[in-house]
DNA sequence: AAATTGACGTGACCAGAGTCACAAGCAATT
DNA sequence: AATTGCTTGTGACTCTGGTCACGTCAATTT
């Protein structure tokens, strides 16, 4: 399908390319829907291409060696992956999947590539990505080291709500993950997921609201938990 | 201390720079020996310098809300760490510690971000470097998902293992990390991993050779443990 | 040489997370 | 309206890994 420069100038990474070079872009990149659980990205292959999401959610996912999944991260609405690609020619190391139905873009990579290699503040743009991308995996692998895992699930649902809610005392996330998207993320099993969110929604500190929207009400108290100074 | 540009060329990152570029940097160069258990890099500040390990161990290290520490990635000869400077003016995530004397180069993060900026060659390395950070932490991630703890062990020593040494039977790992130090990868207790140790040692799998050594004596075994194939 | 320090080794105990099995709820589809 | 499929909810049992409390050993310092 066609994409329009005005399109990509809505994701955060390429907002700031002068419309020039959006405009050279934008005969490259391609829209496409994925239905929830659908493979995105794949991993082990040399992808030639970029993944813009534009909307729902993502999320990167490893195998073990004895096939169990593990949770990298995800990707919100504005984000992108399978920027690696960028920068080398090895295969993608992690799947990404879509856990709520998704409306991406995907750019081809070779043109991307060329525009990073030209404007040195393209690059700088990326390289910046690509930083970002390094401290969100410190922070998501430091919640692993957390032996209290009610807390581990309430630094997560806190990681979850975008940053611009943080100030207010509610909050909410959409197309949130399931509790087994969720339960890979933080190595612990689904069903502890679920006896984690009994405990924090019969304390009237999240609710569902229908399917794809959960309602953080006292993000106070979240924040709390997440911190340790109270348990569960 | 004074550095050559020969020193310099002998990192993986620099070694493809033109002599030229290395005179450039090398006034902007530091030696600098830290003791064991030193911080290398602190967290928390923006550093204005990036560290290149010419030998010894370092470790990053992050630290939970609760003050337990986690083991991010470990930095061997010939590496770096703390190039999250060169992309952004975001603070380090991560403290770096020496879990073996070590003899480093700083580098100041201003000309080597200039060289980078300058030269689209030498970008093209530091964005590969850090594409490769990123896969080793997936990989390390990765670990944590497997449910059998001896696995992980066995996991992590074949990871810490140099890739030359992997085609042969036996390999050895020169300065090898504490107990202590490997448990906070793999988010389990220094017991636990003394347990996984003793079960290598009773099977002729693994071999201390004195401090700073430890040999692999059938590397094929390990790699079997490594990846379920049988069990400790 | 004695003392100190830090790493390693080991047993016992037990909280707590995984696992299994199944029920119930909800959404989309037929 | 019924069926199907996925997600969530819940109890019971098991068992492993954390924790604590030591002891041992080697290296380094006093």
């Amino acid at each position: 399908m066609q994409v329009t420069p005005e399109l990509l100038s809505r994701f955060t990474l390429l907002k700031p390319l002068p419309r020039q070079v959006l405009e050279g872009l934008a005969p490259h990149a391609s829209l496409a829907r994925h239905a929830r659980r659908e493979v995105v990205v794949r991993a082990g292959v040399r992808e030639d291409r970029v993944c813009f999401l534009f909307e729902g959610r993502l999320q990167g996912v490893g195998h073990t060696i004895d096939g169990r999944e593990v949770g990298l991260y995800f990707v919100e609405p504005g984000d992108f992956c399978g920027e690696l690609a960028l920068f080398d020619d090895n295969p993608q190391p992690e799947f990404v999947i879509a856990t709520a139905a998704a409306t991406v873009v995907f750019l081809t990579r070779n043109p991307l590539r060329e525009v990073m290699l030209n404007s040195s503040s393209v690059s700088n743009i990326v390289g910046r990505k690509l930083a970002e991308r390094v401290r969100q995996m410190t922070e998501q692998r430091t919640l692993l080291g957390l032996s209290n895992i009610d807390q581990r699930v309430c630094g997560q649902l806190y990681l979850l709500i975008k940053g611009g809610q943080r100030q207010v005392e509610s909050g909410e996330i959409v197309n949130p993950p399931t509790h087994q998207e969720i339960a890979i993320m933080l190595n612990i099993s689904r069903e502890r997921v679920t006896r984690a969110f009994q405990a924090l929604q019969s304390r009237r500190i999240v609710r569902r609201d229908g399917p794809g929207r959960l309602v953080i009400i006292d993000l106070n108290s979240l924040r709390r938990f997440a911190r340790g100074e109270e348990e569960l």
